[in-house]
DNA sequence: CTGGGTGCAAATTCTTTGCAAAACC
DNA sequence: GGTTTTGCAAAGAATTTGCACCCAG
């Protein structure tokens, strides 16, 4: 999918440092800061105010496109959610089962970078006592 | 163990407000901020300066003795490592195994904080390849 | 045309740093 | 007594905000 439409679905209005944005996320793999998406947006002659970086990406944030953390440095790392995938989290009171995105993507980022690992993988199970059920306990 | 033994045994001077910050530390279960631990040291009368909290935080963590992670917003949580338990990364191709401390303790904390759940477990298993088995197939 | 989006500059927030004075061993 | 550590104030880095102007719908 190309950019323009990404924004139509999503309801956002058609701008060019939007576009820009959503072209570096889209051709990135992993997490990437906000200054490199900055920086790419003016290399590929489509300027965008950081401030207008900080805006989109807060937007995306807001409905729920976007992941966004931090690896130790300081600074805030996005990523497309799409190139997520998910895991569930199966509460062990009522058994509900609910998606989550993989929190590990932030995990092999930090192990990558600490350690030296690359190619990681991973097998996760969750489980935890969800919200109502904690409350009907009480 | 109390705080000034804890200090000893890391080969740092002891003073004042190494051993508050080391107290609030050591009497919290989870990862607590840096105003947190400047404020708990106040009410407990041993007033230490932000930057001292700083300060030690970071000779804490270069002697690997602290988990720092960011929950999300902006600010950076700390948690005593002794209170976290290990996980084992294997590498797929020498099988070589490592320690690492539990990732999940930052991803079960925002889980707790988006979605509401507690008493969260989890079983991991993590592989990928190491840094000399990926020099090496160069 | 009109409200949302942008650029710019200034403000905020969290963290780090320089330096003289104080505390530790 | 000689280092380390501290407190204070000032600097820095990342992010947010206010506001006038602009542009997509």
């Amino acid at each position: 999918m190309d950019s323009v439409l990404y924004l139509k679905k999503q309801k956002m209005k058609v701008t060019k440092g939007r576009i820009a944005i959503i072209e570096v996320l889209m051709h990135c793999k992993k997490a990437i800061t906000v200054e490199y998406i900055y920086e790419s947006c003016q290399q590929n002659g489509k300027s965008a105010d950081l401030s207008t970086v900080y805006r989109t990406l807060d937007t995306l944030e807001s409905k729920d496109l976007v992941n966004k953390f931090d690896l130790g440095d300081g600074k805030y790392n996005y990523l497309l959610k799409d190139k997520i995938h998910k895991h569930i989290i199966e509460c062990s009171c009522c058994h509900k089962k609910q998606e989550i995105d993989c929190p590990m993507v932030q995990i092999e980022e930090l192990i990558k970078n600490k350690m030296g690992y690359s190619t990681i993988q991973h097998e996760l199970k969750i489980k935890g006592i969800c919200e109502e059920c904690k409350k009907s306990k009480k």
